[in-house]
DNA sequence: ACCTGAACACCGTTCAAGT
DNA sequence: ACCTGAACACCGTTCAAGT
């Protein structure tokens, strides 16, 4: 709608030529459609993230972007490669491996939940790129940290990052919904569990009200701290040093430091 | 392509008229759209799942579809809610509550995998139907056995259900990829983060042999085991009776049953 | 009461043509 | 070297018309 070739009225002081509308005047290049994908789907939603959509945004024709990426599927992994680096832009570093985990989970949650478009697409793919080969090497390395074999180590990083990709990708699903469609999910537990017969559905007549008052982050959180207690139950069942056996309570981080 | 109106060629003795290629003659109804739908997409795939493809499959004309479903949701929605009660009927109950939220929560991953193509739109949804509210209703009496307070109860059944249903959701995209595209991702922990510098990425390649060996199901049960295990703590810690804290060791499930 | 079929407003993508 | 625009083969959905 905005700057659509041919009815440039609204924008004043347009320049002649054919490059005219192109956002601040920068030349069309991969990086630049990138930026508009993640600006045009946080501002309009999973519905505005098309090609001809991208073309008119970024003031060229929608098949101009076939210059540039093979197909959406490319240009939608290199968004996800982006928001990968802005997860780790905000990722705090602990010396307890635990809260390291804690960081980077959380933070690619509520990053990856700011663009639901690209996250519903790309929760289950591999884009293969620099942020993403930098946020493998730092989730292995925290879980090796707590000092599990390698065959182990690969399997909890799996279910960490598992866990945080599944979890991401269902509540941008939930977020991409339409308005009503949406609204009508979410009040299930008011309005069909909370309403059923408390002789044929006894037990969840008896927990609709704490079940309507769950957030998905406390669930989230839940989930992953489950598979960071597995870490450490089995880093501690299967420790060198028998004298670490206890830290099941919870210790002041610097107590931790010995263990890593 | 089978029953496409205008061409019955391949089909034997067929009865003039309007109605005619109607799979086995059943008239058409929610239920025989709901046949169709599941079989349609069982052995086409994802792609198969139109409005379009499913009217040519039943002999009628596409938008009769809209006589008997609102919209393609509520079609999917029912969808699902049939495979929630193909999941109940293989469901085995055990005095022990972590088998049996073993046996829903396997059953679900497996069932749910034989069609993607549905999982991957409903894995974030809620049917409200009559298999819904019967799996919600048993998940959460197997739960309250554990013996936990109903706000953690109904914490830790979203958690078994949100690590379930996401999980079911993630494997359902990948096998809802283009066979050349689910190929590359695949094989990425091999081609791609195996091939990697080890000065640059040396944790990760310390450990590609091992994520290349991992399937998708260990990592469903690792993380599903965590949940349980989370519950049995938080039951063992919070237990009424404190002779029941020593139960981390696995005992016959015969013993469970005084716990339930 | 139920089904038909033309039509609408979209998609992603290809390709010959322009500059 | 890069962009254009017509075209292709699809979508889900609406609606007046048929029987």
């Amino acid at each position: 709608m905005a700057a659509a070739r041919g009815k440039p009225a609204s924008t004043p002081a347009v320049r002649p030529g054919r490059i005219v509308a192109k956002g601040e005047g920068a030349a069309l290049s991969a990086d630049a459609i990138v930026d508009a994908a993640l600006e045009l789907t946080e501002r309009e939603g999973a519905g505005a993230l098309t090609v001809r959509r991208l073309g008119s945004e970024l003031g060229v024709d929608a098949t101009a972007f076939y210059r540039h990426f093979r197909d959406k599927d490319e240009l939608v992994l290199a968004v996800s490669d982006r928001i990968i680096a802005m997860t780790l832009d905000v990722v705090v570093e602990s010396d307890d491996w635990r809260e390291t985990l804690r960081s980077i989970t959380s933070a690619a949650y509520v990053i990856n939940l700011r663009y639901p478009a690209v996250t519903s697409i790309t929760f289950a793919r591999i884009t293969g790129g620099r942020a993403e080969r930098a946020i493998v090497e730092k989730i292995l390395a925290t879980i090796s940290r707590a000092g599990l074999s390698p065959a182990e180590t690969a399997l909890y990083y799996r279910a960490i990052v598992d866990a945080m990709l599944s979890l991401s990708g269902q509540a941008a699903a939930v977020a991409n919904l339409e308005p009503a469609v949406r609204a009508k999910d979410e009040s299930a537990w008011t309005q069909i569990y909370g309403l059923l017969s408390q002789s044929d559905y006894p037990i969840t007549g008896a927990h609709a009200k704490e079940l309507a008052a769950l957030s998905e982050q406390d669930v989230f959180e839940t989930i992953i701290e489950a598979v960071i207690e597995a870490i450490a139950a089995r880093a501690a069942a299967t420790s060198p040093q028998p004298a670490a056996r206890k830290s099941r309570a919870k210790q002041s981080s610097r107590r931790e430091e010995e263990l890593n």
